[in-house]
DNA sequence: GGGGGAAGGACCA
DNA sequence: TTCCTGGTCCTTCCCCC
């Protein structure tokens, strides 16, 4: 049994961790094409049987018979239904064309292997062996010798070991990686003093302005179209900056809205960047043949349900928009046109000052159902969310309760407060 | 049809 | 033997106006 406390300002819940399909997640970052039969089985050994497992297969099935549903109705629209339906979209298509916005550049940008390479920058010891920060039960991420045995990023720490025998996970020290982001962060101000930080170790800039004021310093003038050689030299400026005042690498995706840019930053990882030209036909040519797991927002679930509808390409979603127009939500076909068109957010003002939503705080502990131990835990849980409230000066109006049982099942409790208040 | 509340779920780093 | 933590946003259901 775990137990949360969180406060909200809003009225939402949550939850959290999200297992793989059924096997290992291949698509994400790292290294490509190793032995991943090999691994495979060896996370298989290791965790069959296991209540997590169980708990995973569990899940995987109740999606396998919503996926037969789905598919069912699919086979069960008329071409008159599908044709209304395109025709639908299309004039949603003509909308949003209208909006396209080509003029600003976006980056987003990503440190290689955070929590890793500052482990390894702070201990040379650690350098070239494979290793991961995290624990036993959970690793944040690991480094790239790691990767190689197929070591990622939430992974129980024990299955990391029995890939890498070797692999030696390393303790986190949050405090550090928050002290060598503001370092970082100090480095974006310069080329957008409004930049948007999304974690510790990534941020979207939009360095328009930086590039319009600035472009005699990179490139000759009157070099006709050299947008790319002024943005390319701008951003490689930028990480090396971030190199040489930290010591890590970062990756760098350079695009003309902030969907693009994140998917870019990913494509010449680790220590590399990626420009895409902010050209209509370009971008529709990138995106068509772009696996749909490679967008931000769609993960296992989405991936598995358009995959039984034969989507797997972003260029798929506009070939069956018609289909995804009667099968899913409003924002789920809106959000699919705009992936299939290239589209996202061209300015960053959507992030700009967004007051914090939640706050919680939670612990996994022995499984246990004796009433005062868990009376105990909630009570420091209390205790210790109402302290870090009263630190950040915040109050809250929904008091929600997380359980998590033995079997991975997730219960809430919420109740809402008459009167934003800071203590319970 | 809507808003507010409660519960659950997908997804992200 | 063993699968985290702290966030955001969306959907569904229920009650009620
Ligand atoms: N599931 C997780 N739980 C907790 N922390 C995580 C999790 N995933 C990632 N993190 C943390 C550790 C990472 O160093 C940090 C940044 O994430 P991310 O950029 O996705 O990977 P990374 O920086 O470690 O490697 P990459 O080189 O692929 O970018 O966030
Ligand atoms: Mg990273
Ligand atoms: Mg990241």
């Amino acid at each position: 049994m775990a137990v949360t406390k969180k406060s909200e300002l809003k009225g939402t819940m949550d939850a959290s961790s999200g297992p793989k399909n059924l096997s290992l997640n291949t698509h994400k970052a790292g290294m490509e094409g190793l032995d991943t039969e090999k691994i495979n089985e060896i996370i298989k050994r290791a965790s069959e049987g296991s209540r997590f497992y169980q708990h995973k297969q569990k899940h995987q099935q109740h999606l396998n018979e919503k996926l037969e549903v789905m598919k069912k109705e699919a086979a069960s629209f008329t071409k008159e239904q599908t044709e209304k339906a395109t025709k639908q979209m299309d004039q949603l298509i003509q909308e949003l064309e209208a909006e396209r916005d080509l003029s600003h550049t976006i980056v987003h940008v990503d440190m290689d292997m955070f929590y890793a390479a500052v482990e390894m920058r702070d201990d040379p010891s650690l350098r070239d062996k494979p290793m991961a920060v995290g624990s036993t039960g959970m690793l944040s991420t690991s480094n790239y010798a790691a990767r190689k045995f197929g070591v990622r990023a939430a992974m129980p720490g024990f299955i990391g070991k029995k890939l890498c025998p070797e692999l030696t996970i390393v303790p986190p020290n949050f405090s550090k990686y928050r002290a060598v982001s503001q370092e970082v962060r100090e480095v974006f101000s310069h080329y957008d003093p409004g930049f948007s930080p999304m974690s510790l170790d990534e941020a979207y800039l939009d360095i328009t302005d930086y590039l319009q004021k600035n472009s005699s310093l990179y490139v000759d003038e009157d070099d006709g179209d050299n947008h790319e050689q002024l943005a390319q030299a701008v951003v490689n400026e930028m990480r090396h900056k971030i190199e040489v005042k930290t010591q890590l690498t970062a990756s760098a995706g350079i695009a003309a809205n902030t969907r693009l840019a994140k998917v870019c930053s990913d494509l010449n990882k680790p220590n590399g960047q990626y420009y895409l030209p902010p050209d209509r036909d370009r971008i529709l040519e990138f995106i068509s043949s772009l696996p749909i797991r490679k967008v931000s927002g769609i993960g296992n679930v989405m991936e598995q349900h358009l995959q039984a509808l034969d989507i797997t390409q972003c260029g798929h979603l506009m070939e069956k928009r018609g289909l995804l127009k009667l099968l899913f939500s409003e924002t789920n076909y809106e959000n699919f046109l705009t992936i299939a068109l290239g589209l996202g957010h061209s300015t960053l003002s959507a992030w700009t000052e967004r007051d914090r939503k939640s706050i919680s705080t939670e612990t996994t502990f022995k499984g246990t159902s004796d009433r005062q131990t868990l009376f105990k835990l909630s009570v420091d849980l209390c205790q210790e969310l109402a302290e870090d409230m009263q630190e950040k000066d915040i109050v809250g109006k929904v008091l929600t309760l997380k359980f998590k049982t033995i079997d991975f099942q997730i219960r809430t409790r919420a109740q809402t407060l008459s009167e934003a208040t800071l203590l319970p």
